[in-house]
DNA sequence: GTTGTGCTAAGGTCT
DNA sequence: TTAGCACAAC
């Protein structure tokens, strides 16, 4: 058969071995993925219907690939992949627990709340009780009780472990946010995973269900199942036990996220019988850049260890850039880029960094140069304030005891309801222990102050409910943000601080319309909204991906710069304490370096802004890069040191304020080269009648130039969207 | 009581 | 650089 043709003689025994429990040990670049996806043709090749299938992922990003590439494979076969049930742990056990809400002793339409929420609610939890939030920041708290879910830990529990006044404090805030959440009827992340496990677990109608239509279950990325996911998977497994599991132990990256070492052996041991199998043939990278990889990670004491065998040649060198700062680094990496697109523009090529905020060099430095790219995370389209405000109006519209919800949208826009009156609000929610959307008759019946604008709130609600009771969640969108006042309120802010809400409410109201048409249900786009960070489709035609080491996870590129390698950053200086957590950044390394199919770059910066006001301070380099081995690097032209040089640095006040202003000044100019030149006296007029390209807008002509140097604003128009201004300096326009 | 303005602290990774 | 908070003006 042609599909097993493609494979060697292990991916095929992966994915001929469907009968039975099998563990695939697959190193970076052998085929994991393939071997999943052509497992999972192989079954519907056989006859086996795609209901029957299952098919689960970390990120949403590996879900999506997943589905086109079997997609394509089952098409040539002249087979159907569309009811293949293919998605993350969390998207598959929202709708689990939404087709078997009443089981689960759920609302059908209970609301999943993101981080963002969840720290809302924290926040609201903290405020019911009356705890400073100085003394209890929000987030640590968030981590905190997510740890503690993770952990299968109670409020409870958590209260008798605690040993100091804190931990009780925050058992407290547990307790509450429980509360709340219930009362909300809402779902956490969290939640999702604990409440689908527990009722598999604990109604064996349900449990029989589904373990009876998911014959077949193949889970990637294995070794970052936390415990709850390791239980899910056995109790779908049911009596048939067909399930294949396949990961890498070099790429366990989340431990932070519960995930716990040795799951293969726990596997095996849930398993028995279950048949091992092993990919060590890597067709992914050079083998420069395996051997490399290979070095690093060999470092980490708590591994079995395995030998990859690249079946390319040995390829080129590393490249080791030193930079001088942030934005030189970004120069350097730009003008590879660049270079590595004029030899081939179908190159693919990332630039990977520890931490999200380090997109920002980056995105100005290929902004300038012209250079087409996009940002993997990070704040992403559901994120924005006006669209998750927009989203939270209609989930009021179908559950009003949302309070996260009901309070993000209470006084936005502006309706005289402020503080004063949402504390009491709050107060009386609290008292009589019901939502606060059910609390507002009731302060309305105390007449209290400001009760009547609570009452108009309540009341245009209630009559959008009726309203939009049999129109579709496009219209229902239209309604909420016109008769709200939002849009036009949104436009107001647009003209105050020239950003963009009401296009992307636009394009919300787009993104749902389509939804809608393709057969979504308004659930299924407020769980996508709330499980999705990234709205980017697959886009084959931009050759540059930005994004964090944990986002490249699964991925593979021509060209891979990896930045940033200090001591502090990567490792992170949160995980330097520890040796696990350590390890954990050096496998994340590891994950970063084999990514990469033909080159390999590090580079590093000797000052780094740790944010934007703060003194440059110096950084060692990284420990990771002493583990490359130094006849695979050599240092880039302009590199400040060679490989492996582990010189130290004293900040050096010279240096950094004559050289590092002198070199970063022309960079503040995004739009262009042409611009930074004509920059002084009158030459900038020359740009009057420039053609430009804006991300959303499109191509415009430059009208108007006002004041100079960092606050230069340019009014642009455009065909479609009439004239806009913008400060140059943040509207990513590009000459065209 | 609500809305507008200036200051300060923030930022580790994903669902 | 921005978001969230404290304080002062309607």
């Amino acid at each position: 058969m042609a599909l097993l043709d493609e494979l060697n003689p292990q991916q095929r025994e992966a994915v001929t071995a469907t009968d039975g429990p099998v563990l695939v040990l697959a190193g970076a670049g052998t085929g994991k993925t393939r071997v999943i996806t052509y497992r999972v043709a192989h079954l519907i090749e056989q006859g086996i219907a795609g209901r029957n299938i299952l098919a689960v992922t970390f990120t949403n990003k590996a879900a999506d690939q997943m589905r086109h590439r079997i997609a394509d494979l089952v098409r040539s076969g002249g087979h159907d992949a569309s009811d293949i049930w293919i998605s993350t742990f969390h998207s598959f056990c929202a709708r689990l627990l939404r087709r078997e809400a009443p089981s689960a002793g759920l609302s059908r339409s209970f609301a999943i709340y993101d981080d963002d929420d969840q720290t809302r609610a924290v926040k609201l939890a903290l405020q019911n009780l009356k705890f400073p939030e100085k003394e209890l920041a929000p987030r640590p708290l968030r981590d905190r009780i997510s740890h503690a879910k993770n952990h299968s830990i109670s409020p409870d529990e958590m209260e008798a472990e605690a040993f100091d006044p804190f931990g009780k404090k925050a058992a407290a805030v547990y307790r509450e946010y429980e509360s709340i959440l219930r009362k909300s009827a809402a779902l956490d992340f969290d939640d999702l995973l604990l409440r689908a496990v527990a009722l598999l677990r604990e109604n064996s109608q349900v449990r029989a269900r589904w373990s009876e239509q998911l014959r077949f279950i193949q889970v990637d990325e294995f070794q970052d199942t936390n415990a709850s996911q390791e239980e899910m998977v056995r109790l779908l497994a049911g009596k048939e036990r067909n399930v294949c599991v396949v990961g890498d132990e070099d790429q366990s990256i989340y431990s932070w996220r519960g995930a716990v070492s040795g799951n293969f052996q726990r596997f095996l041991g849930d398993f028995p019988g279950a048949r091992t199998i092993r990919l060590e043939e890597n067709y992914r990278s050079t083998q420069v850049i395996l051997d490399a990889a290979a070095s690093v990670v060999s470092h980490n004491r708590t591994r079995l260890g395995k030998d990859l065998k690249a079946t390319l040649g040995s390829g080129k060198l590393l490249k080791y850039y030193e930079a001088r700062d942030a934005s030189d680094e970004a120069e350097y990496i730009g003008g590879e880029i660049a270079s590595r697109l004029r030899e081939d523009p179908r190159f693919t090529l990332a630039v990977l960094y520890r931490t999200a905020a380090q997109s920002r060099p980056f995105e100005e430095t290929l902004r300038r140069i012209g250079v087409r790219y996009r940002v993997v995370g990070g704040f992403s389209f559901y994120q924005r304030a006006e669209v998750k405000d927009a989203l939270a109006y209609v989930r009021l519209l179908f559950h009003p005891d949302d309070d996260v919800a009901l309070l993000r949208v209470l006084n936005v826009p502006p309706r005289g309801i402020g503080k004063v009156t949402i504390d009491s609000l709050r107060a009386v929610a609290r008292e009589s222990n019901v939502s606060l959307w059910q609390a507002i008759p009731r302060i309305a019946a105390q007449k209290a102050r400001g009760a009547s604008a609570l009452t108009d709130f309540r009341q245009m609600v209630l009559n959008f409910m009726e309203e939009c009771a049999n129109k579709n969640p496009g219209e229902i969108l239209e309604v909420i943000l016109s008769r709200t006042g939002y849009l036009d309120w949104a436009e107001q802010q647009d003209h105050l601080d020239n950003s963009a809400r009401a296009e992307n409410l636009r394009e919300l109201s787009n993104a749902i319309a389509e939804a809608i048409e393709q057969g979504e249900t308004l659930e299924d786009v407020l769980d996508r909204a709330s499980l999705v960070s990234d709205t980017d489709e697959f886009d084959q035609t931009i050759p540059v991906s930005l994004m964090t080491l944990h986002s490249a996870k699964g991925l593979e590129f021509d060209h891979v710069f990896l930045a940033g390698l200090e001591e502090g950053l990567l490792p992170h200086g949160r995980s330097m304490n520890s040796d696990n957590d350590v390890e954990e950044e050096r496998r994340l390394c590891y994950v970063g370096m084999t990514r990469a199919k033909r080159t390999l770059a590090l580079s590093r910066a000797v000052y780094r802004r740790s944010w934007a006001n703060a003194d440059l301070a110096p950084a060692a380099p990284s420990r990771f890069l002493a583990e490359v081995p130094g006849d695979l690097v050599e240092a880039a032209q302009g590199s400040l040191a060679e490989p492996g040089e582990t010189r130290r640095y004293e900040p050096d006040p010279d240096y950094y304020e004559s050289q590092f202003r002198r070199a970063k000044k022309p960079t503040a100019h995004p739009a262009s080269r042409s611009a930074a030149a004509s920059a002084s006296g009158g030459a900038a007029n020359r740009l009057i009648g420039a053609r430009v390209r804006h991300p959303s807008y499109g191509i415009g002509t430059i009208l108007k130039i006002e004041d100079e140097g960092d606050d230069r604003r340019l009014t642009v128009s455009f065909r479609d969207y009439g004239t806009k201004k913008f400060i140059e300096r943040y509207a990513h326009l590009q000459i065209v």
